[in-house]
Order: C-alpha cells, then structure tokens, then sequence
DNA sequence: CGTCGGATTGAAGATACTCAACATGAGTGG
DNA sequence: CCACTCATGTTGAGTATCTTCAATCCGACG
C-alpha cells in the first residue's frame, strides 16, 4: 500500500530516493484502530505520539455545553492530528474516527528527527500544516458567508481533490463515510436541512451521494455552484514541476491567478476537471 | 515602547536576556504604515518581508464573488501576517488595515535566522502559530454553532485577553477600531443585526462600546453569555510558572481542564476575571 | 421478522436578512 | 460659522433561510 503522507507531501516537493524512503518507514510504527463513532484522542489529553491517518476519515470535533457539536476539520488518510504535541500541554479538541479508521503513531521523538534532519522534509511538514490554516480559513468563509448548499457543494469540492491528491479516488469518486448528521455537524448546519440540500444537488444531477461513496457527476458545474476556488489548497508548486500530478487534464489555477507564480504556466494541470474561468 | 511580540511570546516561555534582546532587535526594522482600510497584502502577492503587526488593528480578510467580505482573523500588535511566505508562493487571501496600522517589515532571512538558532524562540514561534491555529478553530466553532449574540461576545472575550497580553488593555478596556460593517465581515452577520446585537448586549450591561474603544463591563457575565472558555488560546505554560501574567486575579483554567497540566496548579492566575466553573 | 440507525418528509416558527429610510457626528469647504 | 458631505450608526417592516419537533420510511443485520 502508498504511503499517503508521503503523496500529499510529494504534492509540495519531490523527493529524494531516502526521504521517500524515510517517511514509508513511517509506517512501520504501531497501527491502532478504531471503531466508527470512538475518540481517538481527547481534549486535555497529552498524547506523545503523532497520529497519521492511515485509513479511513477522522474529524476534529468540539462540545458544547448545549450538547452540540462542531467539526472543524476532517482528517483523511495522510493527515497528522497532533502535530501541536511538541509544544502545547494538551489537545483543545477531540478527534474523534467518522468511520472504522487506523492510525499509525509515531513516537514523538521519531518525528522530531524527521523534522529537524532534512530541509525537505521540515519544508514539506510546514508546507501541510499551512495548508492546514488555509483549509481552517477557508471554513470559517464556508460558514460566514456561503448559504447551504455553497457550503455542501464546497467541501465535497475540496474533499474530491484532497482525496486525489492521496490517490483515493476512482475518477470522480471517492469515499464518503459521513453520516448527514456528521455532515451537519461539519457545515453548522441541521441534519434536516443537510438533508434537503443534498436532495437539491441530487436533483441537479451535481452529486451521486449513496453507500457511503460520493461520485461528483459534474465537477464544473459543482465548482461553480460553490464558489469554488482551489488556489487556498496551494497545490501548485507541484504542478509546475509535475505536470501529470493526478492524471487528469485541467487548469487549478484560474487566470486571475497566474500572476502568483514566477515561472512560466502553460503545462499546470491539476486535479479539479476542466477550468475555464 | 514594549514590543508586543515579546510580551505574547512570554506567555509560553521565559527568554533568556539575549533571546529577548534578538527579539526586540525586530523593531529596528523598517516601519511601514497604512491607512485604514488600505490593504497591507494582498491576495496572490509573493511577499518578501515578514510583516508583524506594531501598532493598530489588521484581518485576513477575502472577498468573494457577490461582493461580500469575510474576516477570517483579527490581527493586533504582535501578531505576524505571512509566515506562510517562507514556503507558500503566494498569499491565499488579503491582510487589510482596520484602523491605521504600523507594520515592522522583517527581512525573510532574519527571520529565518531567528527561527533556527534559538530552540527557545524556535518553539515559541510554533506555540504562536498553534495557538492562531487555534483560534481559527474557535471561529469556525463561533460561526457554525453559537447564535449572533454568543459569537459577539465570544469575539469580545478572546480580544480582551488578547490584548491583555500585549499590554494594551486598561482594566477590562481595549482598543476597538472596528466599525459595525467590518464587524459584520468578522461575525458572518449583516451590520443590521450586528447593532441589534449589539444593542442588547449594551442594555443588559455587559459591555459598553463607544468612540473606537470597548470596555467589558461584566467579564464574567459577558464570558457565561459567550460560553468562552480560555483554555484554547493556550496561555497556561506561562501561567504556571509565572503566577502574575498579566497583573489580575482569576483562575484562568476551568477545574474539569486542570487534568491537563502537569503540575500544581494553585497557583494559576490569569486574564481573564475571576472563573468560577 | 423485528429492531435500529439513518434518511426523508411535513408543518410551524425563529433567527437573521433585505431593503430602505432616517439620525448622528466628524470633517470640509465656502 | 454654517452648509454640505460622507461615513457610520439606528430603526422599521417584510421576508427568507434555516431550525425545531415530529412522524414516517428504508435498508442492513441479527
């Protein structure tokens, strides 16, 4: 099996021939499992192992005192959740497993290393985890200031690519454990509602959401329907030097936004269909 | 005048006499300053200074299609824009000028040379882009779980323990340049509701906000109406080993937290009026 | 076949939005 | 010094989106 780290990362940088081999070794540390629905780690906890998701979809969720809950992240195979480990005393949040998900964990130390021996490697981590701030960015915009249906279509737009990038989907499907309550749960929104604005992308022959498998039907017309722009994903550094990144022809970066890169553009292809804005 | 950037870095670690002496070096750079409402960065520029906000008030900020605005964070003296431009090619979003805002302009280099050399400032560096990680989380918890009222209030509370740290608060008073619009753009609300809010939350007493400055006038209240809990802007470090923070009495860290410390916690004060859950 | 989690549907109601008018206050220029 | 302007704040009325609370349906699984 890929190492899905190491192809997220591989999205920022290429690696040499022992860097790649330094993070598969990644995966040769302890796998622990969970069960859909059980707290892979808890708010206070002090964990001293990292968490990669190696399989499945994990969120960081919060509480409420009212009973509530809010998703502020969804964790696909690839993702580190506690990086903060290093430095802070204590998870201010849970993550909690959407559906049955492994995890490898890595002792602190092992990462440290990682971290501090090759500037490829500090570099590609700092690249995922400013990713990371732009994702959490681009939510609060999704819940601030798109209406239901934007904000649905957005994230099943930036979940299609995010999980290319680790190389989960099969053309324009990929794997979609949530629940429309965990949905809601993501988006601020009420299960009920969740639920009638699927029906509307549905009916619009935008999505195919059903066994807990997601196919995008029109990814375009999806894209435009959310206001969708991928430039916060800052996949493009790859895609200047990698032209056949996921395999499928199409422009990520709108014109508007050639400007942003030194080099010259005509060979970016990306993951997201064919953009002609 | 203090540096800012110091006194909230401190809040996770004592410096050494040289460590603060390299930081307050930072303000020898050149000062560059900007207009309200002006745009500091924006979107798609490749930066090569490091920005740290001196003086003034700032928000990441992007605008969408419709004409919309959305804040995504508020930035008060200490704070930096673009770390992200060490690895990022170009800005995913504008940093605007709220009020007139004084920028130090730090060279990339010095600032890489700052983040290599002192594993103290090293760290401390990582806890400050954890923690604005994790008020981006906090947002997104604002805007897709709390009503029109708690999110004002929750907004009010994290400002004035944020500017507490930074010294710019007197007693429970802060600096508060923004107008009712932008206000709006922060909140995901229109700027109508903002002032019916705003409203009420004046007529029960809980703050009083007039002429560009906000005084919280019940802390504890304000914070029981947000249901605001500190524990996510992670100033417990310091608070443990320097029971005077920021001057005031209060128990920064509710009991069902304490698990999460280490050590003895009797003497945990904080910002943050006197808690009593 | 019955149960259970999840999805779906209906109807009523609330929070927050839109649009539009009006008030206030600081600054500007005549 | 007053008239004017412009940005900001305030108020009202009608409306839309989204919520709430149910009830019902469906499919997987024992």
């Amino acid at each position: 099996v890929a190492n899905p780290l190491t192809m997220k990362l591989e999205q920022f940088t290429a690696f040499s021939q022992e860097e790649r081999q330094r993070l598969d070794q990644l995966l040769t540390y302890p796998i622990r499992t969970f069960k859909r629905g059980e707290t892979i780690i808890r708010e206070g906890q002090k964990v001293d192992n990292v968490h990669l998701v190696h399989t499945g979809l994990a969120a960081r969720s919060k509480s409420l005192a009212d009973g509530s809950r809010q998703f502020m992240a969804l964790l696909i195979p690839g993702d580190l959740c506690d990086v903060e480990v290093f430095i802070l005393e204590a998870m201010d949040h849970d993550i909690v497993a959407v559906s049955d998900t492994s995890c490898v964990l890595i002792p602190a130390k092992v990462m440290e290393e990682l971290l501090t021996q090759s500037t490829s490697l500090t570099k590609a981590m700092w690249w995922s985890t400013m990713t990371d701030s732009a994702i959490l960015r681009e939510w609060i915009v999704d819940h601030g200031s798109r209406d239901a249906t934007e904000r649905l279509a957005h994230l099943f737009c930036e979940m299609l690519i995010r999980y290319r990038v680790v190389g989960e989907t099969t053309d324009d499907s990929f794997p979609f454990p949530l629940t429309q309550e965990e949905l809601a749960d993501a988006t601020g929104m009420t299960p009920v509602h969740v639920n009638r604005v699927l029906q509307h992308l549905r009916t619009e022959g935008l999505i195919d959401l059903k066994g807990r498998s997601m196919t995008i039907l029109d990814p375009d017309a999806l894209k435009r329907v959310a206001k969708f722009e991928a430039v916060y994903l800052h996949l493009i550094r790859t895609a200047r030097r990698d032209p056949e990144v996921s395999g499928r022809a199409g422009d990520l970066v709108p014109a508007s936004h050639k400007g942003m890169l030194s080099g010259a553009l005509d060979k970016v292809k990306a993951s997201f269909g064919n953009s002609q804005d």
